[in-house]
DNA sequence: CAAAGTTAAACAAACGTTTAATTAAAATCA
DNA sequence: TGATTTTAATTAAACGTTTGTTTAACTTTG
């Protein structure tokens, strides 16, 4: 589906209304009222408000695939250094998107639209394969542990960082950073996650203390 | 509150529905037709929607505090198997309540209802001091490492623990254990959950391989 | 002038809540 | 105990809003 600018505009106000207020608690005249537009537009453009949430869903998770799959080929880096890639790929990918991945835990938390859910399935899938096999190739080459619950490891990737972004600004009282600029904090939250991660990945895969 | 036999059937069916739906997704007409009662019993008892999911909010969150804190102060206990005994703790309540945690999840994604996300907030809060001092005292005793953040190890064990209960259709899948009685696969969940917890926070916490 | 974009208004359906009438249970009194 | 009154529980219907969507008239663009 092709997009014109008016049509990014309403998406882009629709996720940010979604992610504070969730689906069915955001009203199509909210979204209009906010993006500046017609409610008519909605249904002229998307249809109805279920498929411009599926037109969203196409526009942020459309890009993502062909980054993870090219890292996986190279082969002048180790298991290790690849798995580790993943995980900075992971955490900017949801810090930088921090509304839609809001948004799809609502989602797969209902499971209300079928559509969406089924790709979202079928996109966990194809990085578990992945992952998987990136797995099987560290212990072929001896580097990592024989026993591996890859599924279990990504859900802490997944868990960890999730939970860190939707409570990071009682992180942020916690650890008293307030009076630090946002970018600074963010930096910081995405270093010491990437950090956090690594060092329980390890944990999990290699023999390594 | 103090609640009679309807009210906590009302609830129940509340908290079901809000789980499948979401809050915002279930009418309180859903809820009187799945409960067996008239549409107006949910004013009639609770006053509106939103103080019924207080009263849900109080039922399960009111009865958790005291078990955690009386294990803090367990002395025949050493630091690290509190740390455990609390990981089986969170799990076992998460998997017995998956309801109420899916809606907890959705209720602190969007930040809708202020008096819940206060009231979360602070259990969140005491059980980090909880945690905070229990790590401070291991490490005095030189079996936990020095430098620890006690938040991030936090939102990993809560992060896991509701991504693995999310996806654990998924997981079943993926392991092909489809053909598993329900209650005997939830019994492997939890101890492959715990134990892979368990694994991660040793590699926190402490200094062995 | 035809196509696409934009609008205010109207649509029926669904929403949470309230009302007023009725039934069931509990309390009071003879 | 049995009749009577008071309170609580339950109901169907109606309330006014808000919901997502559609219409038909109008404006802009190519």
């Amino acid at each position: 589906m092709e997009l014109n600018e008016k049509q990014i505009q309403i998406i882009e106000t629709a996720e940010r209304l979604f992610a504070e207020r969730g689906f069915d608690g955001t009203s199509v005249r909210d979204i209009a009222d906010e993006a500046g537009v017609n409610v008519a537009m909605i249904s002229y453009y998307f249809g109805s408000k279920e498929k411009m949430m599926e037109a969203l869903f196409e526009l942020r998770v459309g890009s993502v695939k062909i980054r993870v799959e090219s890292l996986i080929k190279d082969e002048s880096l180790s298991p290790l250094e690849k798995v580790n890639m993943l995980i900075d790929e992971h955490i900017d990918r949801v810090m930088q998107k921090q509304c839609f991945h809001k948004i799809m835990m609502g989602v797969v938390a209902t499971n209300k639209n079928p559509a969406i859910l089924k790709a979202a399935n079928s996109v966990k899938i194809r990085n578990a394969e992945v992952v998987t096999e990136l797995i099987k190739d560290g212990q072929k080459k001896g580097v990592f542990k024989k026993k591996i619950d890859v599924i279990l490891m990504m859900n802490t990737m997944v868990g960890t960082v999730s939970q860190t972004m939707m409570s990071q600004t009682y992180y942020r009282e916690f650890n008293k950073q307030q009076d630090m600029p946002d970018e600074e904090f963010e930096l910081l939250l995405k270093r010491r996650l990437s950090i956090h991660i690594k060092t329980l990945f390890k944990a999990i895969l290699t023999n390594e203390a």
